[in-house]
DNA sequence: TCCGCTAACACATTTGAACCGC
DNA sequence: AGCGGTTCAAATGTGTTAGCGG
């Protein structure tokens, strides 16, 4: 079934060639770009939190890296700071981007080895959330899975010294609500509860189809829950205290919510007049640092303008660490809490300090296990042997299964959703072992070094096509079952 | 009526092309 | 012609708001 009779023609859909990933998916149709099934990168990236969070994951097929490879959260106390009050992040159907940034530095790594890094957004439990007043609390099942996608760093790959050189920033992820994106942001359902995930992945390029290890780490501070509008005014306050490009709504500029809704309705710029009228509750706080460095390529200069402070040197490493649903908060187990920054002052005058975002949810809405919290990234076991009993009860990505696309009524066509449906299939069945699968990777023999069919092995100049914007490297977002296809043989390799 | 979503809007910031002088 | 600095418009990233639809 091709593309156009599954859906209605739409003027969105009309993107330029330019603007599309042909060139680098030579093997996949537009289907599948749209309609990716759940994610399954040739990484075999653990099962969401939902799904054993905290808990060991399910193994990808590399040897974990090695216990010495740390991830720290860079603007963790600004993180920390919006977890306290329960983050929300805006989607919509262009894309918006996340703020905070997920910013984070990386330590361990072989200088001279070349790695891949890639970021993904996993529901945390089965909930939709609902606001009511002044907390979150479930409001019915979630939403089918969607497709999930990988965004991979525009730097990948790199060899280890790049990126330990300096922080590593995912800045340019962009979220949406909308199902039928083709410009590869990250696809999430509103009001629903997120947690960011970061993998490392030690290979030659992001298409190789040998790499040497992989290891995941999640920080319980950039947890969030999507939204098409802020429901908690203390998460608008906070963005746009911290947000340069929400400057212009800041109490003590010329545009606050309050003068532009006079102005809009008496069409009179009375700013000052107003201001007294109303403050607000929350006192603008001044920004004592900068807290956002602005946009960059990719990664972040320590010495160009990295805001916040580094977190300190002997923060730990953590390990798999097992649920501990007694715990109270996360902060509770924070063992390391940073020193008071300008970031903290503020969230003391929006009266939020020692909150968390489990705190606006209801006691008995907390139906995930807690997460285990560090300045590191809590680590995900990559482990090379079989897990099955590592906690996961049944096929991690069998939830992430869209059901809408269980229907099959039409013939299978090679390049149709049906058949990724089919691709897709196998590979649950792989990852439902939770062995040492084979299923992302080749039998040694078949593995070739050559590049992409039609592209050279230059993995930049490949970047030059997948983008959708040429010019800058604002990173790769796809879904999992294109790289998945890439390793599996079934693309273009 | 309520709630969630969308598009339009105004504003701030970033980016890059155009321009100028050396 | 090449280089570096400045200017400015376009692009992009924000939150707000009205209106729509389920």
């Amino acid at each position: 079934m091709a593309l156009t009779q599954v859906l209605p023609k739409q003027p969105e859909l009309e993107v330029s060639p330019g603007q599309r990933y042909d060139g680098i998916f030579t093997a996949l149709d537009t289907s599948q770009r749209i309609l990716g099934a759940a994610p399954l990168t040739p990484f075999s990236l653990p099962p969401g939190p939902a799904l054993g969070f905290g808990q060991p994951q399910s193994p990808c097929e590399a040897p974990r890296l090695p216990g010495n490879v740390k991830m720290t959260l860079e603007n963790r106390d600004l993180w920390k700071q919006f977890h306290a009050i329960g983050t929300e992040m805006i989607i919509t159907k262009s894309g918006r981007r996340m703020f905070p940034q997920c910013k984070v530095s990386i330590t361990g790594l072989e200088p001279d080895g070349k790695y891949v890094l890639l970021a993904d957004i996993v529901p945390v439990d089965n909930s939709r959330y609902k606001w009511q007043e002044d907390h979150w609390e479930p409001s019915g099942r979630a939403e089918p899975r969607l497709p999930e996608r990988v965004y991979i760093h525009p730097d990948s790959p790199a060899p280890g010294s790049h990126w330990m050189k300096q922080p590593i920033s995912f800045h340019k992820i962009k979220l949406t609500n909308n199902t039928l994106d083709q410009m590869g942001h990250i696809i999430l359902h509103s009001m629903h509860r997120y947690q960011p995930r970061f993998h490392i992945v030690r290979a030659q390029d992001v298409f190789s189809r040998r790499w040497g290890g992989c290891s995941s780490f999640t920080f319980p501070e950039t947890m969030f829950l999507t939204v098409t509008a802020y429901q908690n005014e203390k998460i608008t306050q906070l963005k746009i205290q911290t947000n340069p490009f929400a400057k212009g709504f800041r109490e003590n500029g010329l545009k606050n919510k309050r003068d532009r809704s006079v102005r809009v309705k008496r069409k009179l710029p009375s700013a000052e007049q107003e201001e007294e009228e109303e403050q607000g509750p929350y006192p603008p706080a001044e920004c004592k640092r900068p807290l956002y460095s602005g946009p960059c390529d990719s990664t972040l200069d320590i010495g160009g303008g990295l805001a916040l402070p580094l977190p300190s040197p002997d923060c730990s490493f953590h390990p798999i660490t097992p649920p501990n649903p007694t715990s109270p908060s996360t902060e509770a187990n924070d063992p390391s809490p940073l020193p008071i920054t300008a970031n903290q002052e503020q969230a003391a005058n929006l009266e939020m300090s020692g909150q968390t975002t489990d705190n606006f949810l209801r006691p008995e809405s907390q139906a995930y296990p807690e997460i285990p919290a560090g300045q590191d990234g809590s680590m995900y076991t990559c482990q090379s042997e079989s897990s099955s009993a590592a906690g996961v009860s049944h096929p991690p990505n069998l939830q992430r299964f869209p059901a809408t696309f269980q229907a099959s009524q039409e013939p299978p066509h090679p390049y149709n959703s049906q058949s990724e449906y089919r691709l897709y299939r196998q590979d649950m069945t792989c990852i439902g072992d939770y062995g040492p699968s084979s299923c992302a990777i080749p039998a040694p023999g078949r593995e070739e070094e050559g590049g992409i069919r039609g592209y050279p092995k230059n993995s930049d100049l490949r970047f030059q096509h997948f983008l959708p914007n040429s010019g800058t490297k604002p990173g790769l977002q796809f879904s999992g079952p294109q790289i998945q296809r890439l390793y599996s043989g079934g693309g273009w390799m």
